[in-house]
DNA sequence: ACATGTGAACAACTTCACAGCG
DNA sequence: CGCTGTGAAGTTGTTCACATGT
């Protein structure tokens, strides 16, 4: 059944990923199957949300055992695009450039860092943890060659908006931006922000007023 | 008219950053006056959106002329709870804190790294851009001594668990976590979990369905 | 005329509650 | 009996539209 069933919330699509992780933590105890109250309880939603995200895609569960966790992390790596490899592109090595170039999280998940784009000189030609640095210029040519889907922007906020230009010239369909420049694009391109100044006031407002009602979070 | 108006939605809070970024942009190209309608364009939300989210908090804007930038300004700093510093601690020195301590983006809104925690013995004692480096066993010690506030985890997934409970031991309310480990805590603590594979998975999701709508990405 | 602030209308999301099935 | 899947109900969040004030 996973046909269209109208849009999926945005919320829904990053439960899935908890979803899994819950998953893989459970095969990893040697767990078989799993309830929707049990994969809720792990991450503090309802077992009603974790059913009508689930049920967004197809008829996973079997009534009165729940979730046979093998089959369901198949269904959801493959309903999250796992199935396929992505080569990422990072636009600035920095420091939190370096951090993703250096993080082991994403091959897992089937994320590959490919190419490092920098203007600086003397870092372009070399190689940082053994993938090549670019000059941006050379961006269209390579996510060309190198089919690169994603990019990974960690420029200077003073340089993010060219540099996102440059991306989308690229026609490269995915972006996830560090920088607190905002703009809004095409529909064929998909773009998320993560401010890191921005989460951190978040918590700073909701330390600073216990009384407040701390909804969501 | 800053009373209690019921529970602030926590979109509201992640917007009022966005706008008092927009706002410093703003005034740094010399704007006095900034509308609702202005500051929606440059972040692609509606001019009412704007209006209501600050009319959480007051009456901020003159009838026909739009926000006075500076006094704003000044409002939101107050509202996020930037008038004062904060304190904050580093768990773990990999990649991702070490990108941290090295971005300078945090000390303009307050929020000052005053000390790095590893159980690698050789960073131990050591500082790393000027911070020093603990044991976590300190961290009770230190927080107390240099009134740590807020606790970003970037350790590895396999001790994140231990970790976010020496923070919360610790009694430091406020916690921004970088570790797919995902626990429920006591109204008094405030946490913000970032997942950096799950935004890379939600991108992957949409890229894979252009069909599927993607609503408020 | 212009732009805010806000009740009312609308849209989206979550939870309830139960039918249906193993 | 237990647990899924799902319409219906309830709740929360967004947009509309206009009264109000400059």
């Amino acid at each position: 059944m996973a046909e269209y069933l109208g849009p999926t919330p945005i919320a829904t699509v990053t439960r899935l990923s908890i979803y899994l992780r819950t998953l893989e933590e459970a095969q990893s105890e040697n767990i078989e199957y799993i309830s929707s109250m049990k994969i809720g309880q792990r991450n503090g939603f309802t077992s009603a949300q974790v059913r009508k995200d689930l049920s967004c895609f197809g008829n996973f569960g079997q009534k009165g055992k729940g979730y046979y966790i093998p089959s369901l992390i198949k269904q959801l790596r493959s309903i999250l695009g796992l199935s396929q490899k992505w080569n990422i592109a990072i636009m600035g090595l920095g420091h939190l450039g370096q951090a993703f170039v250096g993080y082991k999280g994403f091959q897992k998940s089937g994320f590959n860092i490919v190419a490092i784009f920098d203007t600086d000189e003397n870092k372009i030609g070399t190689k940082y943890n053994g993938i090549p640095v670019h000059h941006p210029d050379d961006l269209k040519r390579i996510a060309k060659n190198k089919d690169i889907q994603i990019a990974v922007i960690t420029v200077p906020s003073s340089v993010a908006k060219a540099s996102i230009q440059r991306v989308i010239d690229a026609k490269i369909k995915g972006i996830l931006n560090f920088t607190d420049v905002r703009i809004s694009l095409d529909n064929e391109f998909v773009m998320k922000n993560v401010n890191l100044v921005g989460e951190l006031e978040t918590i700073a407002f909701y330390i600073t007023r216990p009384d407040w009602q701390c909804r969501g979070i």
